[in-house]
DNA sequence: TAACTAAACTAACAAGTGTTAGTTTGATAT
DNA sequence: ATATCAAACTAACACTTGTTAGTTTAGTTA
């Protein structure tokens, strides 16, 4: 009957661990004991920090969404040319990943298997891609960017962005910057000569 | 009054509508009874087709794999310059994936599901990856191509191709030409102005 | 018609699932 | 020393999982 406040560490270590766990095999093939277990505890112990597994993946995706949009939020806002909104993109992409990596991962492959939150985190998610996709026509409109299918430009770019939580963690001598950098000239001026 | 449907043609139905689930909820959240609900019969009429959901996933992920290798090696053994090596990939995985999106989807992400199978398909997967390195490098060494990290622009080309499952269902007009023209484009060429 | 057979069925299983209830532990503050 | 309480524990639950065994159904062939 008590009412148990529990430490807020602890929980966030529950929520890296899972992420880190949901990237290997996938939200439906982590079980809370799984969970437990690698946190060195049993599974019923898991309930004195958190409600529910759902209410770890919603925790894990929609905190990375909400950074994505405020990111793009203060992109939108700046008075820049739509190449420099690109590059500002690809950085953002960058800065998130490299910062949580596992959580993309869920972001990427299990939003599916939110509950309640799913029609929340699509409509975030179709925000973004709609100012991504004003930001490139507007770059075609200004003609900055070749008048390539708006579309496919988008798809190519934000592919390879969704990506980057695959790689970055196989490359972390490389630095961000050095990264976004080369991300841009990518896919920004291509590859051939 | 009853429909008779032949035996293969049967276990291409499994296989088709698993991948289909498969795609829907990725390989560890599709019951047997779902997948044979979705096909109106009991889950136990399933073995009589196929031996074990892990079968169905094998064959699924492998088949594709296989064809890839196949198309790959087609590729290295033309003598064609780099770039138009890399326009051969990107119709390769343009094809492929138009005719088997929702298999595509589990290569990519039900792949860590494959139990015997999997040191396979994770060598099929390496060989193609080093395959695709090797012409990249190629065209930088013959001046053809713009000396970037070719990791990043390995990583960055086939990101997008590996996306494709994503995309192509939902632009089913788009020709397929087309698509793999603009592609190549997009990602040999760039979009800046 | 009778035998054969592919492909459906019902029933059951052992193991594993997320979660709850109630209890114990051990460090901290009085 | 005692009381407090976050955070662990044990035990159990109702349900779901992949799979097997044995049976029925209904077309095809002899």
């Amino acid at each position: 009957m008590k009412k148990i406040i529990p430490t807020e560490t602890r929980k966030q270590e529950i929520f890296a661990t899972s992420a880190k766990l949901f990237k290997e095999k996938g939200y439906s093939a982590v079980t809370m004991r799984d969970l437990a277990q690698t946190l060195g505890i049993k599974a019923a112990s898991l309930y004195n920090h958190i409600h529910s597994k759902q209410e770890i993946l919603s925790h894990i995706i929609l905190s990375i969404a909400e950074e994505f949009t405020e990111g793009m939020t203060q992109i939108l806002n700046s008075k820049e040319s739509s190449i420099q909104k690109l590059k500002k993109i690809i950085i953002l992409h960058v800065e998130i990943t490299s910062n949580n990596s596992n959580g993309m991962a869920s972001l990427n492959n299990d939003w599916m298997h939110l509950e309640e939150k799913q029609d929340y985190y699509l409509e975030l998610r179709l925000n973004y891609e709609d100012n991504f996709r004003s930001i490139i026509k507007q770059g075609i409109a200004s003609n900055e960017l070749k008048a390539v299918d708006p579309d496919v430009t988008l798809f190519s770019i934000l592919s390879t962005l969704r990506s980057l939580y695959l790689w970055i963690p196989k490359k972390e001598e490389i630095n961000k910057d050095v990264l976004a950098g080369n991300l841009g000239e990518v896919l920004l001026d291509g590859i051939n000569k």
